[in-house]
DNA sequence: CCGCAGTACTGCGCATTGAGCGGTACCGTC
DNA sequence: GACGGTACCGCTCAATGCGCAGTACTGCGG
């Protein structure tokens, strides 16, 4: 199985997550998906993905000049982002007892 | 979140783990998937799976003529499908864990 | 001074894969 | 003999992650 798959509905959550706990730009969501775990994640799915979230009204964004380098796009949940958030982590949960139960009784 | 993008990448899996507590055939591994809490699979993405699956060398299937309604083509685990089974649930166990962990320091 | 590496963002096209819909076919019953 | 339930399949669509190329800015090494 490819993990890429796997990704598919969870790299939403996953980058709403990351940015829920502190406002970031593309570049640097990357970067702490990658340190979390998700370490296949390429760089254009994660603008993509902050650039869907945003036109769901899930993020704002704001531009920041930067002295070392081109200018960041950053992005913060707001209120409806942090609902979405919440309603997928229990889909996710559900799902993934799901999964395990299913898997579980041999190879638990 | 729609589920039905969760279920991406895991089909395969919850396919052949059903496969392998028994064989079956498309519109009982259906069943089975539903009753096991995968409510939104369509039949066709599970016939899809299983041909696809099959067509990978992972299933081996043979036809069983029924007295009660058309034939039924019963599909059967081997141990190449076991393997990737196994890897597979590795692959979704690391997966969740990772997942669970970025969602988890808040909504634990 | 130029090019290169690193940072940062974007666009385009592709592949995978689940879903929906329609079609075929068989059986038993009313 | 039409209908509902069982069983399977094909076609097309949509969502979404990926790879790659391109733009742009900064600072450093040659």
């Amino acid at each position: 199985m490819d993990a890429s798959q796997l990704l598919k509905g969870v790299l939403d959550v996953a980058v709403l997550a990351v940015v829920r706990d502190e406002d970031g730009y593309g570049y640097d969501v990357v970067r702490r998906l990658r340190a979390a775990g998700l370490e296949d994640v390429g760089d254009a799915s994660v603008y993509g993905t902050l650039r869907r979230l945003f036109q769901a009204g899930a993020l704002t964004s704001y531009v920041v000049p930067s002295d070392e380098g081109p200018h960041r796009k950053y992005y913060a949940i707001n209120d409806r982002g942090r609902s979405v958030l919440e309603d997928s982590t229990k889909t996710w949960r559900t799902f993934a007892d799901t999964v395990d139960g299913l898997l579980g009784p041999v190879a638990a």
